[in-house]
This record gives structure tokens, sequence and C-alpha cells, in this order.
DNA sequence: AGATCCATGTAACTAGTTACATGATTCC
DNA sequence: GGAATCATGTAACTAGTTACATGGATCT
């Protein structure tokens, strides 16, 4: 038993968020939403704490600046030691992670329900393939053609590539449900 | 505010195999780890509570049987009223999840890194696609050919469709890390 | 005799969600 | 004047993890 008290992976994503731009905590919270909600998310509740414990290890420090609050506006900036920390995490040997994915939970389930219904779930699940893929070229069109994309340094190489395999595992599923639609189709009743 | 307390998904997948199969917590926790692990994971310390409350609820009953622990050995089964609130809840129109791709964040954060670790990382990455891609391949293999796999209201279909999407998803997701390695090597330095 | 599996539970903790609370500024 | 946005926090809750606890049966 440990009594560690180690940076978890909100932390991370803050430090990571930060490590791009400094910005307050309510920006962060704006920032988790699009583009980083698409693979780690968090809410203001859970980010205000946080950015104190970040603080206490001195992995981040905060300004104060003019802002509209009721209580002093804070920007936050990635310290040297905050940004060593992320480095070391991001090649860290870590193990596998719990996987929860619902979708496939209720797909696993669709034996249960009848062919109509069947039809209706994988439409349901198809069509939030299509709109995150979407919003994933989207995203990459801002960035073509950005000499800085190519900079294996530059944050936006890194966006880059996680937008890449976005694009590549939605049409993946795309065609998976297209796949499941034929099966479901074809299957004799 | 509601005080609703209601299913929630670990309950969900717990009626699921519970629908596919009667056991005692300790088989759905053995269950858990594979292959329904490969989607949904639960500890066997969150798996008896959440037993007793869905027998509160009249979805699942329990029959003492013989068995080696210390307590009596419970095996339980889905009630028709389980199996009525498992199949609204895969036909349920649902809102997004939110999002924790542990992988994604940190080759979100490679840029801070350089080129060597960025390649191992990619190459970590890599490997993990690869070992699940082989375990779905095995399990699909165990299937082919079996007749109930065609009949889509048997509960092999759903494995079947679903194990399929893992393979189709991590083939793309081994495509993306070639294409990451590929455009690491030829960045300018 | 010791390890592993079967089997069920609780306690203490961390992580994440939802709701409450406050108040200035800007846009319509 | 009202809604949206900026801005920071706390409280109460649910979900999930790690550790503690117990003990029979089977395998080596």
């Amino acid at each position: 038993m440990q009594r560690e008290e180690s940076t978890g992976s909100l932390g991370f994503a803050l430090l990571g968020l930060l490590a791009r731009k400094p910005s307050t905590g309510y920006e962060l919270a704006r920032r988790m939403e699009r583009p980083v909600g698409y693979f780690w998310s968090a809410n203001h509740s859970q980010i205000y704490p946080e950015l104190a414990r970040l603080e206490d290890r001195g992995f981040v420090r905060h300004t104060v600046i003019e802002g509209a609050g009721p209580r002093p506006t804070k920007r936050y900036a990635v310290s040297a030691r905050g940004r060593k920390a992320l480095r070391e995490w991001v090649v860290a040997e870590l193990e596998p992670q719990p996987v929860r994915d619902l979708e496939t939970l209720r797909l696993w389930n669709i034996w249960l329900v009848d062919r109509q219904a069947a039809l209706d779930l994988v439409a349901q699940v198809r069509r939030g393939h299509e709109d995150r893929l979407t919003a994933y070229e989207q995203e990459l069109a801002d960035l073509e053609g950005d000499p800085e994309a190519v900079d294996p340094t530059h944050p936006k190489f890194a966006s880059v590539l996680t937008l890449e395999g976005g694009v590549l595992t939605r049409r993946a599923a795309l065609e998976w449900c297209d796949r499941m639609r034929q099966r479901l189709e074809s299957a004799p009743r």
C-alpha cells in the first residue's frame, strides 16, 4: 500500500493543454469540450481543484489577471517541473486501461431486440460516428498546409496525428455499421 | 433534480451477461475479464453490491447452490422485468458519452518528446492494438461456421458483430500507427 | 505444506457528475 | 431588462479502484 499521491490522467490532460497555451480554469473547461474533448473530457468542477493540486506540486503557476468573475481571475502556465513530469508520463510504460464502451455494450445485447429495433440501433450508432468523422475532417482541413504541422516538435503536428487517427478509426467504424446493417437485413427470420 | 435511482451501465452489463447464462458473482467477475472486458470491465467488489441492487429492483433473482466459499454461493438469473429493462436500454436514444482515451491523450502530447521517445511510444501503442486484434481474431475463429451465429436472435450473433467491429477498428488503428511512424521518420530535424 | 481456485463480502479511497452559489460584462 | 458569456469555487452525490477479510476445495 502506497500513499504516493501522484498526478492522474486529468492532471496530465490539463498540463498538455497549458503546455500549448496558458489559460484560465474557465478557458481550460471550454477547451476540454472541443477539440480535446474528442479524447478526454472534464467539467469545471473537476478542473479547479485539480489546478490547485498541480500548483501544490509545483507543476503549474498562476498570475492574477483582470477578468469578469466575482473572484480573482487566474491565468495558469506550466512550470519546467510540470513540463518534465508531462514528458515522462507521455513515454512511460503504462498497463492497458480498463475499457468502458457503452455503444459496443449495447450492440452486444442486440440479439434481444427485434429486427427493426436492431436496425434503428445500428443507424443511431452510425450517425454518431458520422458526426465525429465530419468534425475531425473539419479540424484537419483547418490545419492543412500549415507548415508548423510538419514539425514534430510543434503541437500542431500532434494535433494532426490524433485527428488522422480519429478519421481512420471512425471510417472503419462506419464500414462496420454498414456490415451490421447488411447482416441484419440478410439474416433469415 | 431527480432522486430517480435508475440502473447504470454496470447493471446493464451484468444483465447482458446473465441473459446469456445464469452465473454467480464470481463467474460474472471472470466473464468481465474476457471477452466482455474488451468493451466493459468491473471488479468483483463492484459486482456484488450491484447484483444486490438489481435484485432489489426485481431485475434478477438468486438461488443458493452448493459452492466452495465461506458464505452461501448464489446463482443469479435475469427475471422477465430485467430482460425488458435491458431490451429498452439497448434501443434507447442515449446522448454521447464522455470519452476518456489515455493513449490518444499521450499521443496528443508527443510533440514534447524527442524523436526516439516518440517512436517508442508509437511502437508501444501499436503493440497494444496488435495484441487486441489477435485476441479478437482468435475469439472469432471459435465462432466461425457456428450456425447459431447467423441467427440474429442468438447471443453468438451479437458476439460476432462486436468482435468484427473490434477487428475492423484495430486494423485501422494499426494502419494509423504505421503512418505515425513514417511521419516521424520522414520529418525534418 | 503451499499455491491456486472458488466464493462473497466490506472499508477506504480516488475520480467524475450534478447541482448550488455568486457576480460582472456584453449583446440583443 | 433579460440572456449569454466570463469566471471561480463548493457540496453532495455516483462510479470505480484497491485493500482487507474469510475459508473450503483442489492441485502439485
